[in-house]
DNA sequence: CGGTTTATTTCGGTTGTCAAAGTTAATTCT
DNA sequence: AGAATTAACTTTGACAACCGAAATAAACCG
């Protein structure tokens, strides 16, 4: 119950926004940020690239370098002499935080172990159980994996300061729900609560997609912008952004299903149920169901999806009308669904990943020239083009991001 | 140039944010926005609602009373008494601000004055000439109606702490820069600037539909929401979301040009120039274009747009199926759009404003039925849907807005 | 009339940050 | 070599923004 005021609050105008506007940043964990981001840098570069005084920087990385989170590096690496008093390298202390980044997915599970300046000092890689699987169980693997990394580097589970994964599917990141996941066999789990009972670490989670836009907003070619879109094409479509130097999640921590956004009315029927969605014409299962046709499958002989679009790929090759028109149309659909993130996002980049750009070659050319011509011109142009290729670990390093961020916020 | 830092800047991790952080809106700020949200607080329900303590609010109140921003009202309205000290209702002082606020559009022109508790001293409605006009002439007539406003309130236009302005097309309202207009003869334009020179008073311009979002969540129904997505239809579609009680408004001010999202390849023949574009299957003008085919329009008497589609209501009711399916198209298009931003920004509201809505008559209903069909489903479930009619002035009222928010800021 | 309750004010005390004045460590000029 | 110059870093005092606790005010109740 509200406490009892007389007076009524009618009318007024202008947003009724709570207790939100406090959000400032205490200028210490700002400069532990702006020295672990740049790697290595003097006193003086960190007061300018926050814009603080110099007096402020100093007394605040003393108490950082005190309490063990920074320290001085010797590097005098200059060779061109410099005038006035050398400057004194500040680097983040590796040893202030050791998080674990794991990512589930269907097939293969991978799995990093990072030091608060970003450093591996562990991977892993394994297979994984395909199909969806109780919780518990793929809580458990979890568990073996960050346990692995552990001992791999030496060090003791416990002093993880945070675990960090990712998972398809529809995740809350705020909440640490999962409300449903190909890699899960039921919906709704409190995921991020029920992996901590079992590792006992903090644990954060987040939608694959998700990792990718922090893996390049972290390490990547995002670092040095404000704003950007990844989407991935693998299985299905991921979509990440990053807006303002901060990945966005939708209002609710669920949204951004590009894959799943309708590019025709009564179309191609999705995974999810429903028809005409993008991910329906441009996944990897949507160009194995064409290729299917398009080979003439010899009946019998089932192949496997990366089989059948590596066949696809030569036979588009070498000419193959039927099998060129599926990869025509699929990038022409691919180009439309950028368009419309383009429209609706303005992003100043667009990266993609997953490794079906490389059966394509003049891919991004051609992307880039239909999206042209797709994406309205609103004055600033249609934004690049990437292709970033990264390996499997890219969705791993993502997932320490997270726990990274996490780490240095508590 | 740079200080020459001897110390390579090499590695590191995380975003590069730069002086990005500060961010912390003076308590000051805070408590006048809040007192005017409220329309009518106690001090003591101030502190609360921002979660601050009675001292501090005291004391800025007191600066605020005494700079004139504030003032007690006598409203002590309370029939059932309360125990303890009467609570002194605050409210905002209406004389602390003026403002206008102004909608530039092809056929009507409307404009607003207000007070600095929102109230309105004064309105007018005006025929505008269609078409595409020079600068000069618009900033003419747009400062013709601010100095008739003024005059209407007795209010010297001088005195005017801000004017807004709100024109379709694509509008950067940082930068107070018009890309493209419907209502401008050129591209490019620093429209603020221009406005301000010959009005002498700061001058905001934003995006129309923009207007329509600032409208409803500074007087209307998107007030206590976190956020939530208007979209217009009239004679373009015009999208507006909020997102944590702000505009969004894209990476580079420009964007969410969902009427011009693509929902069809080689779609209709939209008036951008391309093909396949929501708005080409849903504003007026679509349906206009179809309307004459479903007429069967009689040669040689040319109708209006609005006669259209008022006569293709008509048929529609009558039986006619043409007619009926033209609107059911429309219906769905417009269904898919809106899951594609549910899709996209999960808002936990959608607004749809212009008077299309009138037309039809089980329009929410089968619009919400469609939807739930196309839009995935992630837990949260589809957002409600309402239509909202405010008539003319709606757009006045977020321009008006859009200046306080302005006047407030500096 | 004194107690109870709640709103508001008053008044130190902390905290975060800055500006300006030192201090230090190198280079460059004479 | 010694002095001047340059730029990085430290120290210091001041100040502004808030908080928290105690004091005061204005109603009510018995």
């Amino acid at each position: 119950m509200d406490a009892p005021v007389a007076i009524p609050r009618v009318s007024g105008c202008g947003p009724l926004t709570g207790e939100t506007g406090a959000g400032a940043r205490p200028l210490r964990l700002r400069i532990f940020e702006s020295v672990r981001a740049a790697g290595t840098v003097p006193r003086a570069g960190v007061a300018k690239d926050l814009g603080v005084s110099a007096g402020s920087v100093s007394t605040l990385t003393a108490e950082l370098i005190e309490q063990g989170y920074l320290q001085e590096t010797a590097a005098r690496a200059s060779t061109d002499t410099v005038r006035g008093r050398p400057p004194v390298a500040l680097g983040v202390r590796p040893e202030s935080f050791r998080v674990a980044g794991v990512k589930l997915a269907d097939r293969e599970l991978t799995g990093i172990l990072l030091d608060g300046a970003g450093g591996e000092l562990a991977s892993v890689r394994r297979k994984a159980t395909p199909g969806a699987l109780p919780l518990a169980q793929q809580i458990e693997t979890l568990a073996e994996v960050v346990e692995s990394l552990c001992r791999d580097a030496g060090v003791s589970s416990g002093a993880l300061d945070a675990v960090g994964v990712g998972l398809p599917g529809f995740v809350d990141h705020e909440r640490g729900h999962v409300f449903w996941s190909p890699v899960l066999d039921t919906r709704d789990v409190g995921f991020a609560a029920a992996a901590r009972r079992r590792i006992g670490r903090p644990v954060v989670v987040d939608n694959d997609a998700n990792l990718v836009a922090l893996a390049e907003l972290w390490f990547g070619v995002g670092r040095d912008r404000p704003d950007f879109a990844v989407v991935t094409i693998e299985h299905g479509v991921g979509t990440g952004i990053v807006l303002d130097h901060r990945v966005f999640r939708g209002a609710h921590g669920v949204g951004l299903e590009l894959g799943h956004t309708k590019v025709q009315l009564d179309g191609a029927l999705c995974r999810c149920g429903q028809r005409g969605c993008l991910e329906a014409y441009i996944s990897d299962y949507a160009l194995a169901r064409e290729a299917a046709v398009a080979l003439g499958a010899p009946d019998g002989e089932p192949r496997t999806v990366a089989d059948l679009i590596a066949g696809l790929h030569d036979e588009a090759r070498a000419g193959n009308a039927a099998a060129q028109s599926i990869f025509d149309r699929s990038r022409r659909y691919l180009a439309l669904g950028l368009a419309n993130l383009v429209n609706l996002f303005d992003p100043s980049l667009l990266i993609l990943s997953g490794d079906r750009m490389r059966y394509d070659d003049p891919f991004v050319d051609d992307t880039l020239a239909e999206m042209r011509a797709l994406a309205l011109n609103t004055g600033n142009g249609v934004p690049p083009l990437k292709v970033h290729e990264w390996g499997t670990l890219l969705w791993a390093y993502g997932a320490g991001a997270l726990a990274l961020s996490r780490a240095t916020e508590a």
